[in-house]
DNA sequence: ACCTGAACACCGTTCAAGT
DNA sequence: ACCTGAACACCGTTCAAGT
């Protein structure tokens, strides 16, 4: 699985073959059967490995700290896989991994006094708009932004998440 | 290109292949060449294709009216053509057709009273959070959450960004 | 249990050839 | 100008067979 994530970082999603993965094994395309289900089955599993590139973050940490490194690592695993990260927009995430990360959030979210009844759709929001800009630059529509420029709009958004937090939490 | 586009509403992304939109031409594989610049070329008409679906709103209308049309438009578009929308992340904002549309936005930014230095940063996290909204639910990463539940967290997105604008005209 | 050979239906792409 | 036939290298997948 981690094998299939190198070549995909190297080579590109097309790249992404249960011929190419075989190769890599030095076995014969079919004997990837008997591991993965199928073409589906290889792609689900590489996402999957994705989403163990950000655990949750330490807790004596503060909940805005904690929201960024979280972001931070997001992000970071985007600029590493560029080819694979825009699939985790393709999969609910429900996956033991996913929830991990979620509750993560969702701790956050409590600590800063949002209410347990607006918990689950901020932390939608704020992933959808963290996974939104991650997915944007590994998949080219920022390609004519300079680093600088994608910096400072990445920190311009964490701005804008945390003072809604914090909105959100005033007027429960 | 049209058509490209209806086959691959009817039968997802990896039904788009340039036999089977020969073969809805009546035509052969190798004639497709004259007219896309192979697959690559393909993709790119869809997608183009695509983003002619949510022209500039009516000038007539206030600018949060205009803003949530256009979203609205974006997120329509992401349900009738779940398969092929997530793409729309792969392409520099630079075609003509997504000029257009970013024009749109400068403008209701400007009504809104945003200042002229910050308002290319606050499109791009605005475009950012519809897109990545519309690209989850195309992608399948809400499959498991009710229409309802959906509608509610689009409107709360928009109003977010609705304060978000209003902040940023304030403190310029 | 795990892997392979052979086979099948299907890809994208090129190039010379046809009209 | 526009389309086609033939060819090439490459896909995903199944299934019976091997060890």
């Amino acid at each position: 699985m981690s094998g299939a994530l190198a070549l995909a970082d190297e080579e590109g999603l097309e790249a992404l073959t249960m011929a190419r993965v075989a190769e890599r094994l030095g076995v014969t395309p079919m004997a990837l059967y008997r591991h993965v289900a199928g073409k589906a089955g290889l792609l689900d599993g590489v996402v999957e490995l994705l989403l163990t590139e950000f655990p949750p973050p330490p807790e004596a940490l503060s909940w805005p700290e904690r929201l960024n490194v979280l972001a931070g690592n997001i992000r970071a695993s985007a600029h590493r896989h560029p080819a694979v990260f825009p699939l985790v927009l393709h999969l609910p995430a429900n996956t033991p991994e996913a929830r991990r990360t979620r509750e993560s959030v969702y701790r956050a979210l409590k600590d800063a006094g949002v209410t347990e009844a607006r918990v689950a759709q901020i932390e939608r929001l704020v992933s959808t708009a963290v996974l939104g800009f991650a997915v944007s630059e590994a998949a080219g529509r920022f390609r004519h932004h300079s680093r600088h420029e994608l910096d400072a709009d990445f920190g311009a958004m964490q701005a804008l998440l945390r003072r809604f937090i914090e909105q959100s939490a005033a007027s429960n």
